[in-house]
DNA sequence: TATGAATGAGGCTTCATTCAT
DNA sequence: CATGAATGAAGCCTCATTCAT
């Protein structure tokens, strides 16, 4: 490990360096990001870039940690009011999905199909625990009645669902005969209906 | 395009080539399958196989095909007697898949992975049609009293949903707190409850 | 060397190979020409080129040849009747030069351009030869008066004057704005003034 | 493009490769000119050159480039005094053209010979350039009385008559039985009485 | 002899990383 | 600290030639 950035220069300089990974990312796909083209894009020498980052599986762990506390405080802002159902809940988790897949140029549609080159392991920590705790809050307060038995299972299996048929989906976007719209419906249906059985 | 092989030595030196693709892939991943590798496990020069195959896209491509027609096979051997569940069906189709990607040293897993950066068209061709035609006949036989909307729709979800929520679950296995038990039961549960919904 | 043929067939394969070398080098250039295309124009396998030639080289040494006979014998075929004028039979020549140039689909082009990288030696000998004789008989027969001093010199700097002349203008044809003619003519006012000089 | 050179190692570097390109093709051959050779000749890693030219064809176009600007240069120095005869001022071409093509062992030579296979577009503009001019004003100063029809023609014709005469001696030189000299002066006749010819 | 599969040296190029300035 | 030139291992591919059948 370098040295952790401890001034405000530093900070910028780590932060233009995030931004131009995720901005090559985008534009240039994970194949062709390169430690040149990212200090290139950045605007700075490869030199620095190896000051403030081991490498390149450093840059791209630091850009997804970030990436995660983005999403991360985003889905806390999913209001969850009182009343809210769970169809509308999840409706608007697939809906923030699919936004934030079609935007930033498509950064996060790559660093999703690429994701088992990735240094995952604390992404998935962040969004796991996000949803582990959201869903066992929201099924004490409405459902005691029929807890959900299995959870970790359920959620598991809805979270890989959704995420990777919507990636499919946003990555044949153009040539596609299924509309997003009907995706999403079909996906909340089968999750709402999932999550009610037994 | 390279000539066809003309001999006896030829097609089984394309088999060797294509099993080498296969193990090393499998052995070392996507990323560390070059050219010389591939040449290496076959026990073979480099030059053999430029004789036979394009380069490295075309020995991919080649194998995926080959697999396709593997898995096409395989599947078409799924028992649709009469009489026979959705439930059971869907739990067949989804055994058949955990146990692909858990043979050949996780070939399968390791080509699932990394769909986006191979070329999968005709693959997708060739399952999305055995899926197409299954279902369709299935439920004409079965269920013409409460006929499915959206087919299309429906059987992209499921199948993108099962896949990469199978190899999501075979990525992390070993360290998984999960069973591929309880994720099998989970999806075909989730799947069966979507096909059945009005 | 190999084995000289000895039989029917095989001077008909040395034939095969020398047509298919010259197809090969007109069509694709010498640069393109490689002993596996020189076969399979050919219609014959690469083994059977190597056991009439010892490779590459000795191959197109061999063509080269052939085309140095065929190339005298068309040269001695300019009727050298009585009284022919020295501007006749150079206009001629240079007329011959062009239509070898522009025959065979840039066979011979492409064979001058790259004279350098060929085995040219016996070409030479042979080309030379026929020119000298022809010279010094013509101007013995009809300028004994005034005898051509250095006649081996002049030769030299005629035959490659316009040689890599035409050369050049061939391999600009489409795009230049001389005319063939008007080159042509230019050359042999030059060649004409040169040799009448004293 | 690379990034051009931003410092002075930089164009310390990009000449130092261009040196050894030069040496390369003079010492073995154009054929025999890799990117490791001329690496290895400038005694730096194949790795550099790339930061400092596209690749071997850009090292090629670069090096003509330069070369042509220094004839160019050396060109304009051939004294054009008053009432220097055109006898003389062919003289003055036609050694500097002997002395280019036996300097730098033999580089010229190498490169001449293999015109055809270089990008050649812009020294033959910058040459052509420089011929066309001189001539023009040549014969504007001294002769117009009879002005010289047709100049393209008869400049493309001395033009390539000369240099290719000249390349031809040079690559046999060792072996030849003629002289330098006498071709020079055969080739200095021929030209002035051409070009004197009304 | 004829065949053509197999070889492997050699050419081109990229990019993660280091290090002298 | 910043710089960016330099490195070189590693990937891709071609083709002259050999040799087992």
């Amino acid at each position: 490990m370098r040295k952790s950035p401890q001034q405000q220069r530093s900070k910028q300089m780590v932060n233009t360096l995030l931004e131009a990974t995720a901005k090559c990312i985008a534009l240039r796909g994970l194949d062709n990001t390169s430690t040149p083209a990212i200090a290139e894009i950045a605007g700075v020498s490869v030199g620095s870039l190896y000051q403030y980052f081991d490498g390149k599986d450093a840059l791209l762990a630091a850009l997804l940690n970030k990436l995660a506390l983005d999403v991360g405080t985003a889905l806390k802002h999913i209001p969850a009011r009182e009343g809210v159902t769970l169809r509308t809940l999840i409706e608007q988790a697939i809906d923030m999905g699919f936004s934030l897949l079609n935007s930033s140029d498509g950064l996060y549609l790559e660093l999703v199909r690429n994701w088992h080159r990735l240094p995952t392991e604390q992404v998935a920590d962040v969004l796991q625990q996000h949803f582990s705790e959201t869903a066992r809050m929201y099924f004490i307060k409405h459902f005691q009645q029929y807890p959900i038995v299995d959870l970790q299972v359920r959620l598991f299996i809805i979270i890989n669902s959704t995420l990777f048929t919507m990636v499919r989906l946003a990555s044949q976007q153009h040539e596609s005969l299924l509309s997003e719209k009907s995706v999403r419906n079909g996906l909340v249906n089968m999750i709402v209906g999932y999550l009610e059985q037994g």
